[in-house]
DNA sequence: CTTATTTTTTAGATTAATCTAAAAAATAAA
DNA sequence: TTTATTTTTTAGATTAATCTAAAAAATAAG
């Protein structure tokens, strides 16, 4: 079991996992270029050969799922990356918009009682420094029901639990904002000329947050 | 600064690095092969690119040494892979004889904040499980003076401080044995007829053992 | 100082991953 | 339902790293 596959094969079905979750299931050439920084003449020779190794179902011209395999070695990946980015955090103190790079590298190390050990090093945290969940060493996700605040309606409140957007910049400003995770908010006004959202954090101050920056903090209700 | 090489050219590099200390500072392109497991013909290929790039000093048919600019890059390797040695034995609580090849992978990882930060929480260990010493952040290296167990004379006592082997089968015999890191002995018998060794460890129980197995085992004086 | 052996380099191929440009298929518009 | 546009695939090349077999240089033996 638990084949080894190329750095190269392991990002694509790591891109392939992600583009195909939200009900999106099957996922095209396209869409893959453009998450693995590649041109699709070159995702269609990958393809070929992700099926060939019966990582994925691909019919020609009719787009990609991962196969039960794929999706496995997929999750696994997730897995590293999360626990490797709840490491930085938390033992070696980088915040948690620098970490994502480092993860990109470290979740390609293959060794099962590492990635076993370090969970428990870390007690077994359930979610990473960006509120997603960690796969736990069988594959299974226990993804919690969150909402976007772009979604949420007036006088409604709930506790900042994830967000969707990655990039050093936003998450230096959700941060500055007070926003982190674990912040409780109260909706008290959406503005319908440009659809900002206005809210109390913590039950005290007040802050107005722009739709775009609404759209990517996800919120338990 | 800090250029960053491909996982092969590292593993050369750090492969020249190693051939090279001792006073061996020419390195052939055999013992590379060797050490890479690799051919001779491949290895030739990479010697010119590594001479293209000013990391080795390399002339045709006379072996290579490591440039300054070379020597940097390699040290840099050599102190990653004892960080993470450390932090598997020491946070993760892997044994000695099973970090090494994990220390491969996790070597090639590219950041200097993450492995500076590593060394902080480390506690800026000055070797690795095996003694061997780690680099400072500015590739500055504090050896100790060691000797072979084989190389030492009838009534001579010391530290256990090192090896110069690292296969899982030859640690594990070593701590088996009780000759781990730290552990002090007296040579009591040089037994000409075969080269093996009687010794006494930490000042009671009585040991013998082979002329192969001293000359794995670094004692400090 | 020749000849034989060993070491190293070159020549020519192969494999993985990528690209550009052109062809083919699918989808959208008219 | 033709025509136009977009998406996807193929064709043909390129680059990095590797290999085997053969040639060239260095070293060792006689
Ligand atoms: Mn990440
Ligand atoms: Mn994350
Ligand atoms: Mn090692
Ligand atoms: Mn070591």
């Amino acid at each position: 079991m638990s084949n080894t596959h190329s750095f190269t094969e392991e990002n694509y079905l790591k891109a392939i996992y992600h583009l195909s979750t939200g009900n999106n299931s099957v996922v095209s050439t396209n869409q893959i270029a453009e998450m693995t920084n590649t041109k699709a003449a070159s995702v269609t020779d990958m393809l070929k050969k992700l099926a060939e190794k019966n990582l994925i179902n691909y019919i020609k011209y009719q787009g990609v799922t991962l196969t039960d395999t794929g999706k496995n070695a997929a999750v696994n990946i997730v897995r590293k990356h999360r626990l490797w980015e709840v490491f930085l955090v938390e033992k070696l103190g980088f915040k948690w918009d620098e970490v994502h790079d480092i993860a990109e590298e470290l979740e390609h190390i293959n060794s099962e009682s590492l990635i076993n050990r370090l969970d428990d090093f870390l007690g077994n945290p359930a979610a990473d420094p960006h509120g997603d969940p960690i796969p736990d060493r069988s594959g299974t996700i226990h993804q919690k029901k969150l909402v976007r605040i772009s979604d949420m309606y007036q006088d409604q409140s709930g506790m900042i639990s994830g967000v969707s957007e990655y990039s050093s910049i936003f998450l230096k400003l959700v941060e500055k904002m007070g926003l982190t995770l674990g912040t409780k908010i109260l909706i008290t006004e959406l503005i319908e000329f440009d659809g900002s959202i206005t809210l109390i954090v913590n039950g005290n101050s007040d802050r107005t947050i722009s739709r775009e920056v609404a759209k990517n903090i996800l919120v338990m209700l």
